[in-house]
DNA sequence: ATATTAAAAGACCAAAAGGTCTTTTAATAT
DNA sequence: ATATTAAAAGACCTTTTGGTCTTTTAATAT
């Protein structure tokens, strides 16, 4: 559904949110390790995300990655947009264009519920509540998601 | 949603079932043009679908590539599955995996029905019912969509 | 101060997707 | 027969995505 860089910020983000709850603060190492993503790729992702302003880190002894918590929760719609543009899951999925314009082609008027709906998901579902609901169920979900 | 070659592989054979709906057998040239996609990868792409039985084609004078009117119609999804894998639009979108298992994780029972609304579509509209509608609005509809 | 730790920066590499072009094969009209 | 036409085959190239690794910078504990 969405690209590998996508996948490892979002599960990246996560797993910081949960630790986090714990009063850790994660660095690259233990982060790629419980994501399961490759290690470098994940320090480069994370980097991204701080750059982009979606969590901060300190270097040095003691750093890592964390929330500023006075921040409002982070939907996951904000991060897929950064990382893959504002066209993400958009379009009627068939390489017909025009499917936003009065233009309707046949396709279109099924794959609009679908559009909204995943648009739904990822507007109301955000890292933190994620990080929540894997938090609640079990210590090692998101681990064992993963494998 | 889907990758390229798939996008000009619906377009080519919608087209190709257009074409034929009027009687004509449209080749390699003709087609790319049409379907507004790149000419040799449109050769490339037409020539893969008749290797996987999609559909027919002649060589020489008067060829092109043509559907064996005998066989039932062709659902979008068998085109979607012989080029990106059976896993296409599967997997809950975000890289959590097992999400088809007994675990589910927090997305699972919301990404859940947009699978299977995204799998109704793809089921039940074929390149057949795309042409007749395509064709029944207007004759150059297709084109125009894609401008 | 300085040694240690960990992120930041950026060069570099590999695989996949997307795309181009030439040569070969087969069909058909003359 | 043969000239012409158009798909088949396949070599090759470019861009994007995914991934690796080294060097630099900054924080902190001693």
């Amino acid at each position: 559904m969405f690209n590998k860089e996508t996948e490892y910020a979002l599960r990246g983000l996560v797993y910081v949110q949960i630790q986090q709850m714990k009063g850790f603060k994660p660095g690259i190492i233990e982060i790629a390790k419980e994501i399961d993503a490759p290690l470098f790729y994940t320090g480069k992702i994370m980097q991204r995300l701080v750059k982009m302003g979606f969590l901060m880190s300190t270097k040095g002894k003691g750093g890592g990655f964390y929330f500023d918590l006075s921040k409002p929760d982070l939907p996951l719609k904000a991060v897929i947009k950064a990382i893959e543009g504002p066209k993400a899951y958009s379009g009627c999925g068939f390489g017909l264009k025009s499917c936003d314009d009065d233009q309707h082609c046949s396709l279109h008027d099924q794959y609009a519920p679908i559009r909204a709906s995943i648009d739904k998901l990822v507007s109301e579902n955000t890292v933190q509540s994620l990080a929540s609901d894997f938090n609640n169920c079990d210590d090692i979900l998101l681990k064992r998601l993963i494998d």
